[in-house]
DNA sequence: TAAGATTGAAGCATCAATCTTG
DNA sequence: CAAGATTGATGCTTCAATCTTA
């Protein structure tokens, strides 16, 4: 039986870290958000998504790669948060196959308390860190992104 | 309505960040591993970790730990590996509650072939990386999942 | 009584098909 | 016919309860 370069072993583990690290993070981060607020952590990222857009809304396939779904997942998971109030649908005038989500107001409340302390846990998360290191971190993170987007 | 403060946003944004290139990837790297070789992603990381094993053993809790699954979660995984042959279920001598999960030499074959084409896709993802850059990453990773670990 | 693993019920995402509008 | 969104069927995971063995 052929052994895996330590080449490509180096680079699986890599990819297999950030895979574990992401698994853990978002378990032990998400697990408290649900408990403390009743909020699970997609919910969460629906929320900033829709926060920082123009007039807090963005329309379904927009939403949906920027949560990294199908464009059938984020219609049920709009589903669930309109039912529960933090999300509305807008339709558009111009085109009327598209359909909005925007943030309400009860959406802009629950994710104003849940952000400080999900923002606390991550202070754990990230202590030790130095303001270079979080910097580098962002970095490369960012070049990733950029680099599977082009393709 | 208190605006999250900036300092917040930024540890926001990093886990948002983390959380979206994770899933970015593992669509694009692990679809192709399922196109080419059906084998999905989950099952790649298992026959990984078991392959790193003594024995290529893991018991099912252990297992469970690695890859970020709860243990009714591995059973089910394991259920449908090892009807794939790719895997097979273990007896443990000293302790009769415990079972092992092993490679078989099928999942040893599956392993070799997967990960030379997933090494290279993960070549074009890194690209542009320099030695000193992964190994980076790598540490600042390690970080994080000893971080959470001890928690 | 606790630990390890499995199981039934339920939740959420995906895929492919469909509906509507451009 | 193409694009945007939704829906039905299906698959995988979680949660809580259960079974077995220590």
């Amino acid at each position: 039986v052929t052994p895996i370069s330590s080449n490509d072993d180096a680079l699986i583990s890599t990819f297999g870290r950030l895979v574990e690290v992401q698994g853990r993070l978002e378990r032990r981060l998400g697990g408290d958000l649900e408990a403390r607020f009743a909020l699970p952590h997609a919910w969460f990222e629906v929320l900033v998504r829709l926060s920082r857009s123009e007039q807090g809304q963005l329309t379904m396939g927009a939403l949906a790669d920027q949560v990294t779904l199908t464009t059938g997942g984020v219609t049920r998971l709009v589903d669930r948060m309109e039912a529960a109030g933090l999300v509305e649908r807008l339709p558009c005038r111009t085109d009327r196959r598209v359909s909005y989500a925007g943030i309400t107001e009860a959406g802009r409340a629950k994710l104003e308390e849940a952000a400080a302390a999900h923002a606390t846990n991550l202070r754990a998360v990230f202590e030790g860190f130095s303001a270079e290191e979080m910097a580098t971190l962002d970095t490369l993170l960012d070049r990733l992104r950029a680099g599977d987007q082009r393709e």
